[in-house]
DNA sequence: CCTCGCTCCGTAAACGTTTACGAGACTATG
DNA sequence: CATAGTCTCGTAAACGTTTACGGAGCGAGG
């Protein structure tokens, strides 16, 4: 309640001087300044976030655009928590604040995204779950609003995203069972448009070829992201005629279904088939025989996006978006046994 | 860009009637009404967020105040992403947005509240990790700030919260190891001043008290609400002169810890110690011997929660606080082994 | 003494809405 | 015909900031 005209009044000062004190403008006196803060920490005076944002045309704030609907939370398994707490940290140094912005879903995404645009609600957008056709980006290069990516697309125009290294865990992981002296390997990806799915399979087509074995369809398996999801892929996988020695999950969580589907035929991970999961998490850390996987550090990716997005926001006017920078964030490895034995 | 301006002059109608019209005013021409809906979709207009919010002095959105430091978010495990959920859907229908305010806890909560509360970029609030002594409580009912909590506290004066039915799990848990035979029940709670600690061990003493048996407070650990927290518990009980046969666990992923400790001593739940949980979670659900513990639907009280704020919301300048509405939400059983065979 | 530049501050106009108020054009009622 | 009431709509004043502009005061240089 208190306003910046009850501080001005109290202080016997006039409002545009009052702001430019608060706000760390050089034409006013250090002795005036000292006042003005003085008097606004005693009188608990914040600025009024709606005025300011009316008259500079920006909130400050920044948005974490997420698919948010039940099945997609519980299968995100606090991905985005972790992230957001990193982000937060970056933002905060620069006064901004970080918002998310679950998108129900029951609407379309692109409607949602629009929406928000259109309210002002924002500056800048963290736009995840990208899809391999995703109009979003497009959108918000023509409307001139930065942003970031986590993810990649296939838009024609450039633009600045981060991403785990797909291309990086798909040749390690076929050397590896190459190694072993596999031949026949499958590989589960998301049966969504969701765009990792496709970056996952150029990487295993690429390292396969690589090796002088043929890509052969059958082997790639498309379900829900989720452990109902690596239950299926087992099922699908145990009914070819010929079945594969070894299997690549691009998804952490289906580690789990694949896991209770082999264990009901009886099939021991490592010793009856080689499996390599994706992100290591804390639900995949207690399956036995142990889970031989990637770990990534969300906190770290997190800092890289939120940087990325600040000099989005001050290059913007200058020399976006012909300047993209990209990153694509590594994962070590962290081997289990559930691929089986050196050979 | 759109701005209403540009909309009324390519109507060649006043300003005031277009926004008349679009905020659904009763003297306005349904002829007009059509015409300025159909121009608006045309036109793509949405309103702006910040004008509106500074003549109306609200701001249509909630914000959802959590702790949210990296071991905060680590341990709260997807529980505030699973409620955030139905929060959403509840607001959405209202025309409300949810916002999450994570609180990095460098600063202290409370100075982080009062900051959102003077930037004026929230309506309302849901305050979550309720301690005993809680400041924000007092603070917002004297700044006249509708709110609810997630939680109990002890603050003098009644307010609206929801809170997980403690007392419930307390008696029914203490119940069933008593009629097994068991005299010696230790119980786990956080460490912090985190109420649902102290509420916790009311329904406990109670119900030993109903049983006959004296509190003895060598059985109460207290310690870290993590997976850790849950091992050095299990430390603790088994240095104890005599232990004790049975532990409630007031924090669900201690469960995992402590199964690790009982492990390495040799030890067995449900055979050398019964064990009884406290809410199932995915990450649990994987305990070997099955962990008995408590179901909980996070939506359905996501969704009392957030009905229990609108009725504050809009009842607040008539009766509130005078008429504080609770929720205490139920948990139904799910026996597994770890709490030994019946007797 | 005049002019220039510098420092500091006040004035007032925006930003995009909503809404109290009043006015004009009707209709109904007497 | 006068009056009151109803239905529409335009006018203009807020809401709380930031900021372009200009002016007052003062010292320095000519």
């Amino acid at each position: 309640m208190a306003g910046i005209r009850k501080l001005a009044e109290h202080l016997d000062i006039s409002i545009g001087t009052v702001s430019r004190a608060l706000n760390g403008k050089h034409d006013v006196n250090e002795e005036t300044r000292k006042r003005v803060l003085a008097a606004a920490e005693e009188l608990g005076y914040v600025a009024n976030q709606s005025g300011r944002s009316l008259r500079q045309g920006k909130t400050n704030v920044i948005g974490l655009m997420t698919d948010w609907n039940a099945e997609a939370i519980e299968n995100s398994d606090n991905f985005f928590p972790a992230l957001t707490a990193s982000l937060q940290s970056v933002f905060s140094r620069h006064k901004l604040d970080l918002v998310m912005l679950p998108c129900p879903n029951e609407e379309d995404r692109f409607e949602y995204l629009k929406r928000m645009v259109a309210r002002h609600i924002v500056d800048a957008f963290i736009i995840t779950s990208t899809r391999r056709n995703d109009k979003r980006f497009d959108f918000l290069m023509k409307a001139k609003i930065p942003f970031v990516a986590l993810g990649r697309s296939a838009s024609a125009h450039p633009f600045r995203w981060a991403d785990l290294d797909f291309e990086g865990v798909a040749g390690f992981s076929v050397d590896r069972l190459v190694a072993k002296g596999h031949r026949r390997i499958a590989v589960v990806v998301p049966s969504s448009d969701i765009n990792l799915g496709h970056v996952f399979l150029e990487g295993y087509r690429a390292s396969l070829q690589r090796h002088g074995i043929a890509f052969n369809d059958e082997l790639v398996i498309r379900v829900g992201a989720s452990e109902q999801g690596g239950y299926q892929a087992g099922c699908e996988l145990l009914q070819l005629a010929e079945r594969p020695t070894a299997v690549i999950l691009v998804y952490e969580l289906m580690a789990i279904g694949l896991y209770r589907k082999l264990e009901e035929e009886g099939l021991l991970p490592g010793r009856d088939i080689a499996v390599i999961g994706f992100r290591e998490q804390p639900r995949t850390k207690f399956l036995q025989p142990r889970l031989t996987c990637f770990r990534c550090s969300l906190s770290d990716l997190g800092t890289g996006l939120g940087e990325m997005l600040l000099s989005t926001m001050k290059a913007y006017n200058r020399f976006y978006p012909d300047a993209p920078e990209t990153l694509i964030w590594p994962l070590t490895f962290a081997p289990g046994e559930s691929d089986g034995p050196d050979r």
